[in-house]
DNA sequence: TTGACATTAAAACGTTCGTTTGATACAAAC
DNA sequence: GTTTGTATCAAACGAACGTTTTAATGTCAA
């Protein structure tokens, strides 16, 4: 696939080589020796680059990851300031299409979600990284903007949940793509990634949406 | 942690500490000799009952993952025809339960979604068998079972994306536990789980619950 | 031209991996 | 009492791993 006469430097080869292996078969199943055949260059340009396995592993979060997040972030951030002010709809909506249809290709946002999911379900060094950079700070602003929509009394914490789990309901959606694909039969096509947006807006907003006339309660 | 004279057969320990290792530690990162050290047994009891490592694992999910599976099945089915008849609440409560205070202890509930979400978001071999045998009867049959409460013109499709929905809250949670816990500095203590039974089940069946009445729609 | 530096190359290091081997223990079957 | 089959053991296999070493490059300033 990849050959030695690729563009860029070749730590900057090794940086998106790694990242593609790592987001897809994570950090213990990919060698050294993996990406640097991939990156084209020697196998001792990680450790002559990086330092070692671990330090690479960090640097694609710090050089690729955080960045590629503050882009989303930003665009999130002024789909909302765009509107005059916050309806449910509106914020949600923002959130959910900075993340399924923001400022990336589909490739960079799958290698996005792979690496946060791998991230979220087994935390590394680079977690403390992603969250103290961008994971906290967003999700504070999330939950303060979304205060006045939200129903009054509930705490911090409440708040804090809501959002996270609309956040979640975006990885999920991303991270168990596979798995969805399988489920459902369906590809991941444009016309199906708009109907999951549609849904994940419609969910986030009003659950199962369950008709509440029939029931005991 | 386990020793040499623990209760059961040297096949089963394998299995039961494989499981555990699995789960936690995804298949990869785990070797044979942490799984036979665990179990207490010598190094090559895995390959002399089951033929490889590869083998091993997907054992686990066939005499272990899917009956537990069908456990939880058969509880919320019973949960479900015990109530006369189909309210929202009673519904997504009957489901939500028998995923979060189901027939499982919360060791075996924690081993069961950490599997689970990891063939969701990397299928091996063993997610077909958990598609075939577990995961499309029950949806279905839970699609179905919801019909009467969803809003009307939702097709087959968005029928299922709403029971894969709620399924997808759960399995965030589980997932996620060690990033949730960083991000709202909370322990999983028995008093934030039910904190959070009570948040899915809620976000499951009204969303955000946000206040319409501020909103441009 | 020389020396210093950054980068790449090839080979080897010691360790750990999954798997295999051959011996041994201990039943039940004949 | 011998045979047979099952189960477990210590030991070793070759392969792959992350890392290190040493030599060979190319580049640019002095």
């Amino acid at each position: 696939m990849s050959l030695k006469d690729k563009e860029g430097f070749p730590k900057e080869r090794i940086l998106s080589e790694a990242e593609a292996l790592f987001a897809k078969k994570g950090y213990v199943a990919v060698s050294v020796r993996e990406i640097t055949k991939a990156a084209g260059c020697n196998l001792a340009a990680v450790n002559y680059h990086f330092g070692n396995k671990r330090n690479l592993y960090i640097e694609v979060f710090r050089s690729r990851w955080v960045p590629r997040a503050k882009r989303m972030q930003e665009h999130a951030r002024k789909s909302l300031s765009a509107k005059d002010s916050s309806s449910p709809t509106a914020e949600v909506q923002a959130l959910a299409r900075a993340f399924l249809e923001g400022p990336l290709s589909d490739r960079e946002r799958q290698l996005h979600f792979q690496l946060m999911a791998r991230e979220l379900a087994w935390p590394t060094e680079a977690f403390e990284l992603v969250a103290d950079q961008v994971m906290r700070p967003f999700l504070k602003e999330l939950a303060d903007r979304l205060r006045p929509v939200l129903p009054e009394g509930l705490g911090e914490e409440g708040r804090l949940l809501k959002v996270l789990s609309v956040l979640g309901m975006v990885l999920y959606f991303n991270f168990a793509r596979e798995a969805v694909m399988r489920i459902t039969g369906r590809e991941y096509s444009a016309a199906f990634k708009d109907r999951l947006v549609d849904h994940i807006i419609e969910f986030s907003l009003t659950g199962l949406g369950a008709n509440r006339n029939g029931g005991l309660r």
